[in-house]
DNA sequence: CGCGTTTGACCTGCGC
DNA sequence: GCGCAGGTCAAACGCG
């Protein structure tokens, strides 16, 4: 695990107390990691062409009604989540600890799960989940802060191949290429 | 009946 | 080679 340079110099160690000095664009709480670090991570990189999925589902919906990203019964102020979009050699890999008091996130994509294994260092079980959309392989792990049960961790891997039935997507037009980008997926070439 | 969850078993990578 | 830990599989089960 590397973490970004955020969290520069806290290998080995815990993620949490991430309240310190994020950006105010959002309530940021939370902590970013992945195995590989080959982009400079810098949370909501404007010149991404394809935002973080999550941040996707969140922007739609506060934005469309100020709903709520968990849809599975926390209210919105009981959420905090931020993300940070990485590239590893096969695709992406997003993880961000979320302030919720659920541990299934809504983010507009089915999710099947299809595991759950208890990890050494932390007393909480890990779940794991894929999406359920024929032919999409993203998968998702979440599991409880260790340090403090009331923040969710969630690693995305992967990236979705399909829209997701409910989320009011973005389009983003790459400068360079003049594409259109759907946030939050990425469409096989051609389509 | 179809779909999703649960849960123990199995597989694989890694460190010693 | 062995043991451990993380990740995945798949059968059983529950629910709408």
């Amino acid at each position: 695990m590397a973490y970004l340079p955020s969290q520069a110099g806290r290998e080995g160690g815990s993620y949490d107390d991430l309240e310190s000095d994020q950006p105010a664009a959002f309530d940021i709480s939370d902590y970013i990691l992945s195995d590989e670090v080959t982009a400079p991570a810098s949370f909501g990189q404007p010149e991404s062409p394809v935002p973080p999925m999550v941040g996707v589902g969140q922007t739609a919906t506060q934005t469309s009604s100020g709903s709520n990203l968990s849809a599975a019964g926390s209210s919105s102020s009981a959420t905090r989540s931020a993300v940070e979009r990485l590239r590893t050699d096969e695709g992406s890999k997003i993880a961000f600890r979320t302030k919720s008091e659920v541990e299934i996130l809504d983010d507009g994509f089915k999710w099947r799960k299809y595991g759950k294994k208890s990890v050494k260092n932390s007393p909480n079980p890990r779940n794991y989940y894929r999406c359920s959309t024929e032919g999409c392989s993203v998968k998702k792990r979440v599991e409880r802060d260790k340090e403090d049960p009331s923040y969710v961790i969630t690693t995305y891997e992967g990236t979705h191949n399909h829209m997701s039935p409910g989320v009011v997507y973005y389009t983003t037009q790459d400068s360079t290429s003049g594409r259109f980008y759907v946030a939050g997926c990425e469409l096989p070439p051609g389509s």
